[in-house]
DNA sequence: TCTGGGGTCCTAGGACCC
DNA sequence: TCTGGGGTCCTAGGACCC
């Protein structure tokens, strides 16, 4: 390397940002406004321009529950997501309390409309929303019921629409630029197509990588549509606060205060060992997001790695209480796996003492398995070391998923009975009752042998000596049960 | 403002194996 | 032998996201 061009490897590095050379790459994030509070004005139209205010665990009348989603007009009052209701009732008086003949009732016009959430009709809603995203591009991942990542670069381009193809677009500001691109229009035509189609109101950002396309959809909700063209994520996003960036929380956001970074233009330009050594890896990870540079491919989302059910209760000692909490968890979790197809091979509690501590105890098994009775046994035998613990949530979890095990089972030439292909029954399971249900549990019971036995010989062994790690584990976690009561 | 429910990913330490 | 080092699995906890 004598003379000549600098080599790229040593002009990069601090040289401004990747998102140049990563073959401009169009990716629109879409992100619905206040999802549930437009759901519900979708079928009750008088709830438009109103605060409303869709709570969980919230019964009409009631003070209990948080607040799922605010509209923007109640969060004008302070109410957000996260909540209780019993504080965002004191921000917001609730409409059927707004009494004109009461001098000290609240004005109706400050009074907001309370609502349960109504998750079933809000996943009808976003299933239409999700038929839009299909249809406007391939490469999907969607994140949440509400969110999603559109890769949309063989559908448009950051030319500027009605110029020369071979001309760069402007890299001056975020926002509608005055010089349209192609890529706007299109972003523009899916957030028209979701409001059109599915009757809801979506926030759209568009630009070169996700990390830069999440901040973009966020910059101007609701309604909003924010272009970051090529070249012009660093410029865009460094005048904005380091929570801001997607996967600043309220803990890293005070570490990098501490380090004096408050904006993201701070933490790009942060020396990276340094946030090395306060963060860990995700410390240079998050400061090369915050200039703009994230080379993550838009993939389809998978399936899920663990299936949960938790439920916050009085804060209670009583040991019946609490098993039967778990029980019914237990079984819930074990009856959505199976509906899943999925099986499991670990199964885990939490107990959250007061104020807020949480406790995790998980347990694996030898193999995979698709048994609720397992999964209840289980449970109560973690949740003992719980016995005299005040707990104010309990928690139940299935985790290891394995969705193949069920063709497996019939590739294998398992029996076709043998309950493994339950998550195929469908409605028929419920029809059958608990009979049915102890029968199939025996079923499974059994299957642990057969997964063993049913192993080709090389790996008969090798399943072998799983099962008996897994006893010399459940024999240990039992020495350990009886230290601690 | 004492905090609902469903997830993901990461880290750290211990056990165990080679 | 004690002296590793590497790899994997498991558990517990933490931070974050919607």
């Amino acid at each position: 390397m004598t003379g000549g061009t600098p080599v790229a490897g040593e002009t990069l590095p601090g040289a401004g940002g990747g998102d140049d050379d990563a073959a401009d790459r169009v990716v629109c994030h879409v992100d619905m406004d206040c999802f549930y509070a437009s759901c519900e004005r979708l079928r009750h139209p008088d709830l438009a321009g109103e605060p409303v205010v869709v709570g969980m665990g919230y019964e009409p009348g009631e003070s209990i529950g948080a607040v799922a989603t605010a509209s923007y007009e109640a969060r004008e009052f302070g109410v957000e997501s996260a909540m209780p209701i019993s504080k965002a009732l004191e921000l917001l008086p609730r409409r059927a309390d707004a009494d004109p003949d009461d001098p000290d009732a609240p004005d109706p016009a400050d009074a907001g409309r309370y609502v349960p959430v109504d998750l079933d009709f809000y996943e009808d809603v976003a299933s239409e929303v999700k038929e839009v995203l299909r249809d406007c591009a391939d490469t999907r991942r969607e994140v949440s019921i509400d969110e999603a990542y559109l890769d949309v670069t063989d559908r448009t381009a950051w030319t500027v629409a009605g110029d020369d193809p071979a001309d760069p677009p402007p890299s001056a500001a975020a926002g509608p630029a005055e010089a349209r691109t192609l890529a706007e229009g299109y972003a523009r035509y899916v957030k028209d197509r979701i409001e059109r189609e599915a009757g809801v109101p979506a926030s759209v950002g568009v630009a070169p990588n996700m990390s830069a396309a999440k901040v973009a959809s966020d910059a101007d909700k609701p309604d909003g549509l924010v272009v970051v063209p090529p070249g012009s994520a660093a410029e865009f996003l460094a005048p904005l606060p380091t929570a801001d960036v997607h996967g600043v929380g309220p803990v890293t956001e005070a570490t990098l205060a501490d380090l004096g970074i408050e904006t993201a233009g701070d933490l790009a330009a942060a020396d990276r060992d340094r946030l090395a050594d306060a963060l860990g890896e995700r410390g240079p990870e998050l400061s090369r997001r915050a200039a703009g540079d994230d080379d993550r491919e838009v993939t389809p989302t998978g399936l899920p790695k663990s299936l949960s059910r938790e439920s916050a209760l009085p804060t209670t000692a009583d040991g019946a209480t609490k098993r039967e909490t778990v029980s019914a968890l237990a079984a819930d979790v074990a009856r959505r796996a199976r509906e899943r197809g999925c099986l499991y091979r670990t199964i885990g509690i939490k107990a959250v003492e007061p104020p807020f501590d949480v406790n995790t105890r998980a347990r694996s098994l030898p193999g995979p398995v698709d048994d609720p009775d397992l999964v209840e046994e289980v449970a109560l035998d973690l949740l003992a070391e719980f016995d005299e613990t005040r707990v104010r949530k309990l928690g139940v979890r299935v985790s290891n998923l394995d969705f193949a095990e069920t063709d497996q089972a019939t590739l294998g030439g398992f029996d076709a009975d043998d309950g493994r292909g339950e998550g195929d029954r469908g409605a028929g399971d419920d029809a059958r009752g608990a009979g049915a249900r102890t029968t199939a549990t025996d079923g499974d019971g059994g299957k642990l042998t057969d997964w063993v036995d049913g192993k080709p010989e090389s790996e008969a062994a090798e399943g072998d000596a799983t099962a008996r790690d897994a006893e010399r584990r459940t024999a240990d976690g039992q020495a350990s049960l009886g230290d601690w009561s």
